[in-house]
DNA sequence: TAATGTGAAAACCTTCACAGCT
DNA sequence: AGCTGTGAAGGTTTTCACATTA
């Protein structure tokens, strides 16, 4: 494999890739430049070309890329083309918004199993899953090949659920709670903390900017 | 003022700061070093004294930061000593979600109007506020000194919602809506796209990444 | 002694600019 | 004629390492 010095930053731009991509595709466009593309994105050219460079030659001289043939590629690259089945845990509020969310589905993200800490809600039924306790996490995720969990308990509790996760091998996790998760390095972490983002935004607010 | 020149990437890292300070607070801890913090964060303690040092001295030498002030300091840079105004546009599944999220009014965010572009929904209660139509958002965001505009409409309405909010000199936009907003230049944007978190995290977890 | 604050070095990332292909 | 792919240049960010200070 050669993969091995993509820098991270490329790999979490090739996801607006693949949404500017699909949205050509939607429009009916069959090829795109750099140029394009960038417009869009509000990027340069040169970043662009340079992101692909690093998984392979996908575009035509004096033509551009063809959007079906890079949006595969890039789904390949990825591994977008299968499915994935991740896990729950928390079935509160946020939990429930999240577990109706429309958006992971279509793209192979699929939520298999939930879980909550709390008694007085398992075995309650949400969005079709059977809430389960926190004890069955370990058979189900074997069983289910779940590669994924998305954490939504309150922050205090969200460590010790992390930590749960970890043991049992799930690799990548989606962390809604509002505190800096501690994984081991070969664990994926991504954070979702809208008030994270709203405090550094404010920074360029106040006064005049 | 002399706080042109601080790199973004510190900016987006100083609500990290916040974040484990207050817990230190919460925990009693009266004085911090960038060893301690960089422990609990997982990053170098001299990217700690690097970012810190953009805007101040904040420590003591041989002994570390003292929690409190340096907290205090840090909202004070952020502009989080004040309260701040956002309206939410989109009372779908996804804004209802929102709007009843707990985490944001502690902070300081107060979303203090709503609207809809669908008559049906207008004039309906959503967490104690009325839905209001879109054109009202001019004499709502002047009114009541709007700076954030929270969008969570589907992503094929989202551009123009933005446009709107641009006009009406909405500065900073929490984006919801799974797209690539366009944007001049003085707008501060943030998107909220946990499907494109999981779309990147995927690619580290391929066959054996 | 212990930890900050900071120039300088190293690493990393973006942009340039152009050869080369269609 | 037009656009890609890419070394090299330029710029930015991180890390190092140490003088300095409580």
């Amino acid at each position: 494999m050669d993969s091995i010095d993509v820098p991270e930053v490329v790999v979490l731009r090739l996801p607006l890739y693949v949404r500017a991509l699909t949205q050509l595709l939607d429009e009916g466009t069959e090829v795109v430049s750099s140029q394009q593309l960038g417009g869009r994105l509000q990027m340069t050219p040169a970043q662009i070309r340079k992101d692909l460079s690093y998984f392979g030659r996908f575009g035509k001289q004096g033509r551009g890329y063809n959007v079906t043939f890079l949006l595969r590629e890039l789904r390949d690259i990825l591994g977008l083309n299968g499915e994935w089945n991740a896990c729950l845990i928390g079935v509160g509020r946020l939990g429930r918004a999240i577990i109706n969310y429309p958006g992971f589905a279509p793209e192979g993200f699929n939520i298999v199993a939930i879980f909550d800490g709390d008694d007085s809600r398992i075995g309650t039924t949400v969005a079709g899953l059977s809430v389960q306790p926190m004890r069955e996490l370990e058979e189900t995720v074997r069983a289910n090949k779940i590669s994924i969990g998305i954490v939504a308990v309150p922050a205090n509790q969200a460590q010790e659920v992390i930590d749960l996760l970890v043991k049992n091998k799930v690799r990548g996790i989606l962390n809604y709670a509002p505190f800096a998760p501690q994984v081991p390095l070969n664990i994926v972490l991504r954070n979702i903390d809208p008030v994270m983002s709203l405090q550094s935004m404010t920074f360029y607010l106040r006064d005049d900017g």
